[in-house]
DNA sequence: AAGAGTGGTTGACATTGTCAACTACTATAA
DNA sequence: TTATAGTAGTTGACAATGTCAACCACTCTT
């Protein structure tokens, strides 16, 4: 091992990504952050998550994610449902405007992940992220 | 391409890196995060980096980098010399105690790599850092 | 029914990132 | 050579993001 390179090229990789997303995003004025849009496609895909939910999978603080989820509420683009199973917390739904956003959404990561992945084989994509995967569980137990 | 799973699977990977290694700073007390850590090995490796070339590689911006650059200053890690070409600029060099730390922070970085790419076949991991470096370049060039 | 624990919210604060203006210097080109 | 445009670094002001503790309402033990 030596000179930790692994964790350089995944520290500017995420960096490039999350500038690249910021930008498309700031240019088409859709209002949000790169992390709403990942919380908005949590929720798009259950129509049932909760706070906890999302803290726990994005492993953010769960204050943060109540200010996030307000914000994405008070844009129109979420709400809450009463949780059946627990009256502390309630499930998180898109709006009819939050599933036109994650249409917008959807075609854009998908435009941009195309361009980044141009000239890769689609093994040595696989492997990429079979190995991101395998090493986030690597440190997440410890 | 379904659903952005290698931007997703990067993102994790970043930020459980981040959170390991911030632990692990603040464990040992050794007063640096994690972007002073990365700074503080560009600067090792050459000991004639400027300012600038800080900022380009790590894509920041230059304000950000001075005030960082500021504090490893502060904390007699780093020291500028006059940059013979240019007398804008100074040259960033390691102290003796910033070399000292160095040689910790490469111990510390290489356990945590090491821990990180358990179970990964040294060919995947190979694959991974070139995919990364590869996507990072397409990105960039846009 | 009591006490410990959890989901979510809020306030206060720290850290990090962004933008514009400015100084000192360098590079270009008439 | 001198005007002019550009660059390295600094500073101030601010926005965005992350962190910590306290708290309320509710749930889970036992």
């Amino acid at each position: 091992m030596f000179n930790a390179i692994t964790i350089e090229a995944t520290f500017h990789l995420a960096h490039a990504i999350k500038q690249q997303l910021s930008s498309l995003l700031e240019n088409q004025d859709l209002g949000v952050a790169s992390m709403h849009v990942r919380v908005l496609k949590v929720i798009g895909k259950s129509n049932a998550s909760t706070a906890m939910d999302i803290a726990g999978l994005f492993k953010r603080d769960k204050a943060q994610i109540t200010r996030l989820i307000n914000q994405l509420i008070d844009q129109g683009l979420v709400q809450k449902k009463p949780n059946p199973d627990d009256k502390r917390s309630q499930l998180l739904a898109l709006t009819s405007a939050g599933q036109a956003l994650q249409e917008i959404l959807r075609t854009l990561s998908d435009e941009m992940e195309s361009k980044m992945t141009q000239g890769i084989e689609a093994e040595d994509l696989a492997t990429f992220t079979r190995v991101a995967q395998k090493m986030t569980r690597n440190l997440e137990n410890s």
